[in-house]
RNA sequence: GUCGCUGUGGCGAAAUGGCAGACGCAUUGGACUUAAAAUCCAAGGACCGGUGAUACGGUCGUGUGGGUUCGACCCCCACCAGCGACACCA
């Protein structure tokens, strides 16, 4: 075979290496080895559309670093798996009726085929699917945890649902309640949520299927009703979930991404009386006798609470602000604004959320009629209904402060609302001044505190704290701290996911009770049923409700339950899987206990930066929950992190504005793009790939024109990993180039079989062959480490320049090369292994030995600036001092010239790299 | 609107305080060939001066404007553009 053919030798290896099972993870960490190394790919969802050109970037960059590190030594643990619960196979089987296992195994067939084709060094038999019933056994599992959970805010952590204090009252009202009591403390619980019911669909529908307020599918309207809906506290969580980001070695803007996404802020919380104004004094005296209700319900119903993070401008309160969903909207609105109310805010449920802040963000409400008084001030303030306040917030309700908070302003602005000013900024002009106090801006900034009684003079944050103070005194207020991150909504209504170990105890009316129960550890896994179609059957429940009684009803200990209908998201199975590949056979345990504490945590973790916010959220909330619960070994799973970036590709686009598929395109030497029928001459943009811009490139047709290893050099020879870059075919045939250039250098093209040229030679390498093989050894290891892998390559290409130029080529700086190109092109370089006269695969073989020594070169040119422009060079000893390299420049014959009358101020000379003269 | 990332030759990029443009694509010239392809070798930021042509010398040059520094693609301030994420969170 006298030329490369990766057609030829990339099957013949992948065979090699799964026949001999190369890639094989020892199952604990060699002990005599350069230690463990856990790298993780973020594993797929298995569409039906195959593999694109972004998933062997990441996949590629993690492959090097673990065929690296196994040359280095270390036991490397690299798996790859499937996320394969998911919409699609499910709307594929509404549409076909295919069963959505069926669907799912034949893409992740389909999905393994293609990855092998590309040589990554998994060790498959690790590899895994969500939805394999053995693997969501231990997904429902976990489930039952978090369902034993409790969070217990003295200790920061989660405890066993027994360990849970019951109040004496409690108690004192039966076994019922205790159980009710604990089913609110559980990490699990349940509660109404509001959900996308679609009556034209006879569905529920998940957030993305919802467009405009009308479902995706068929264009019906979409209504949120509210659904008894699993929860997940991950609320609980919230400050261990950002301080504990400190200690990850993730980019700075993920970890800001994160914290902002958790969103804590500290404030207060204040209640507003809803009385007439002479029983505020009554009002007042007995909450500063009984202190603040502790939680909102039980705050009575003449009680509006708020939740502020400005508490300091409490006395520019001039209206007050709830939710349309806000349980008190019915009892508060007079009967004059009862139509009005009701109207708006049954509009209001139509609306989706992002109806709600789309558009020009007009503000819209109602007044209710009621009034409430403002504590400090005692005046009476309009209570309305607004939905720029959010029901899931904080209270659901505000006071509203035109005069420091923008959308309150606009608000009053637009319904003539009063704006009392109580806050200046510290330094202001004049004319800023009597802006604001005019009411022509809105200052939202911290200042101090005026026309606020006891505040006046005071700064923001003294404001604060004194109004904190003051409203815990007398029995009103407290401060509190709120997230952004609401509390998981963790049920779907869905055939395709994992059904929940739980049991609902049926009455003597055959209808649930209120009571639930998990179902028992060793009757898991809760298989999914079957069902004769999957189409909705027109309620708002999930479609498991049509499964047949036998797996409905379940009859335990002489008591009849109905099995829980919702399933689980599909984050659900994501949650976890790094950590089933530690022991994907394990049946005693979701991960075995040995091998979870030799392993975790991940050491590298690669993925898009879609999941930069949830993925990742949700996987280090349940990895905390089963920490606290003692299940592994470490707080936190992924120590390193790396996004890679979008890889985008060229379409074009013709005058009118219509795309034209890059086949019809030809591109002269300037980069102007012409069709190839009409000659016109086209626009050339970068996007993402898509369908509809005819960009798409094909992974497979790549590997069939240029080869697997031209495609994983061409994935990381375009640029930083964590870039966004666009696809170029002229790129792959550049790196595939290189390959055929690699091939020559060793194998002779007039043999029949890979007979090595003439010029490599057992002999030792010359001093100039030494430090290229020692300064490419060098750059490659730190480039490899550091994954940089464009630059990495580069240097290998300078080191084929180099050699091919060389009339002798010794055979042992061949085998560096070999060696230092196989992470990157391992069939390549297998294959030429082989011919050097190996027997076995160098996937363990030792990596090349740097010696730096090698590296040095006897004389050096530096540069010689004038007032920092370079105006010569001089070659001096490599080891000179600085006053060896000064006296150099002195006598060098144009510096003497150009320094010639002037007067030297200062001259900078930093050893071996320049000399600069600053002259007058 | 807020936050983040990115702006360097015809193109992908490199250099993260010290010779801007490594490496690759495309281009041009040469060798080989009857010829072409392939291969190998070489050239190349722009402009000006200089020369028969070289050599050589100079000016400008990393989105824009300012600043720090002996010296800035790199650090600081302000702005512009493109991409991405979030979006009334009180």
């Amino acid at each position: 075979m006298p030329r490369y053919n990766p057609a030829v030798i990339e099957p013949k290896w992948q065979r090699y290496w799964e026949s001999n099972k190369t890639f094989r993870c020892p199952e604990m960490p060699d002990p005599n080895g350069a230690g463990k190394l856990y790298v993780l790919d973020m594993f797929p969802y298995p569409s039906g559309a195959g593999l694109h050109v972004g998933h062997p970037e990441g996949y590629t960059a993690t492959d090097i670093y673990c065929r690296y590190w196994r040359n280095r030594g270390k036991s490397v643990l690299h798996p790859m798996g499937y996320d394969a619960f998911g919409l699609p196979a499910e709307e594929y089987a509404i549409r076909t009726n295919t069963p959505p296992r069926q669907s799912t195994e034949a893409n992740i067939a389909n999905f393994t085929r293609q990855l092998k084709m590309l040589g990554f060094s998994y060790d498959w038999d690790r590899c895994l699917a969500t939805t394999d019933v053995e693997y969501f056994r231990w997904t429902q599992w976990i489930f039952l945890v978090l369902f034993d959970t409790w969070y217990d805010p003295v200790a920061q952590k989660g405890r066993a649902i027994s360990e849970l204090p019951i109040p004496e009252s409690v108690t004192a009202q039966g076994p019922d309640a205790v159980a009710q009591y604990r089913d609110k403390h559980r990490l699990a619980y349940q509660d109404d949520a509001l959900v996308n019911w679609c009556p034209g669909l006879g569905t529920v529908l998940a957030n993305e299927e919802v467009i405009d307020g009308k479902s995706e599918r068929g264009d019906h309207p979409v209504q949120r009703i509210p659904l008894r809906q699993w929860m997940l506290r991950i609320t609980a969580y919230g400050d261990r979930l950002i301080s504990d980001l400190d200690t990850l070695d993730w980019s700075p803007g993920i970890k800001k991404l994160q914290s902002d996404w958790i969103g804590r802020s500290v404030g207060a919380e204040v209640d507003f009386p809803i009385l007439p104004a002479d029983r505020f004094d009554a009002w007042l005296a007995s909450k500063s006798a009984s202190g603040p209700a502790t939680d909102n319900a039980s705050s009575g119903v003449d009680t509006l609470r708020v939740y502020t993070t400005r508490p300091d401008t409490l006395y520019g309160a001039t209206y007050m602000v709830i939710a349309p969903e806000h349980p008190l909207v019915q009892k508060i609105t007079t009967s004059d604004q009862s139509a009005a109310v009701s109207e708006y805010c049954k509009a209001a449920s139509f609306k989706s959320d992002r109806d709600r802040t789309e558009g020009d963000k007009k503000k819209t409400g109602v007044f209710t009629g009621a009034y409430a008084i403002n504590p400090l001030t005692r005046s009476p303030i309009p209570i309305w209904v607004a939905d720029y306040v959010l029901i899931n917030y904080g209270t659901g309700a505000i006071m509203a402060v035109p005069a420091h908070d923008t959308r309150d302003y606009e608000f009053a602005t637009t319904f003539k609302l009063p704006v009392v000013i109580v806050v200046h900024p510290e330094s202001a002009t004049h004319e800023e001044l009597a802006e604001i106090e005019r009411g022509d801006v809105c200052f939202a900034g911290a200042g101090v505190a005026v026309n606020s009684g006891p505040l006046n003079g005071l700064k923001t944050d003294a404001a604060k704290a004194k109004v904190i103070e003051d409203l815990t005194r007398l029995g009103i207020g407290r401060e509190a701290v709120n997230y952004k991150l609401r509390d998981w909504l963790f049920s779907r209504q869905r055939f395709w996911g994992e059904p929940f170990p739980i049991l609902h105890e049926l009455g003597a009316d055959g209808k649930p009770n209120g009571n639930i129960r998990a179902v028992p550890l060793e009757q898991l896994p809760v298989d999914l049923p079957q069902l004769e179609d999957y189409k909705p059957h027109g309620r708002p429940e999930p479609p498991l409700a049509k499964a047949d009684d036998s797996w409905l009803y379940v009859t335990l200990d002489g008591k009849r339950y109905r099995r829980e209908t919702n399933t689980m998201p599909q984050w659900a199975g994501s949650c976890w899987y790094y950590l089933r590949f530690i022991s994907p056979g394990c049946s005693t345990a979701a991960v075995d206990r040995e091998k979870e504490a030799a392993w975790m945590p991940v050491d590298l973790y690669i993925g898009g930066a879609e999941h930069a916010v949830l993925h990742l959220l949700y996987s280090r909330f349940w990895h905390k929950v089963l920490y606290d619960r003692g299940y592994v070994s470490h707080p936190e799973p992924f120590q390193k992190l790396v996004n890679q970036g979008m890889i985008l590709s060229y379409a074009y686009k013709d005058k009118r504005g219509a795309l034209i598929s890059g086949d019809s395109v030809v591109e002269d030497e300037n980069g102007n793009a012409t069709h190839k029928e009409t000659n016109e001459s086209l626009e050339r943009i970068v996007a993402k790939m898509s369908k509809s811009l005819k960009n798409v490139i094909d992974p497979e047709g790549v590997v069939q024109e240029y080869g697997a290893d031209a495609l994983r050099l061409y994935e990381m020879f375009m640029g930083p990993l964590e870039a966004t870059k666009p696809w170029s075919m002229n790129g792959v045939n550049g790196v595939r180039n290189f390959l055929d250039r690699v091939w020559r250098l060793m194998i002779d093209p007039r043999s029949d079989d890979n007979t090595l040229v003439d010029s490599i030679q057992d002999v030792p390498a010359t001093p100039d062959q030494n430090r290229m093989i020692h300064t490419t050894i060098g750059a490659v290891s730190r480039d490899i480490e550091a994954l940089s892998f464009n630059t990495a390559i580069a240097r290998m290409m300078e080191f084929v320049n180099f050699f091919t130029k060389e009339a002798t080529r010794p055979k042992s700086a061949m085998e560096t090369l070999v060696l230092l190109l196989s992470p990157f092109a391992p069939h390549v370089a297998e294959e030429l292994w082989q011919s050097l006269g190996h027997g076995t695969t160098l996937a363990y073989e030792p990596w090349p030995k740097y010696d730096e020594a090698m590296t040095k070169v006897s004389e050096i040119e530096v540069p010689l600036q004038v007032n920092g422009k370079v105006r010569a060079k001089v070659t001096v000893p490599a080891g000179c001092t600085e006053a060896e390299l000064e006296q150099a420049a002195r006598n060098h014959d144009r510096l003497v010239e150009l320094l010639e009358g002037k007067q030297i101020v200062k001259v900078v000379v930093v050893a071996g790299r320049m000399v600069n003269f600053v002259v007058k």
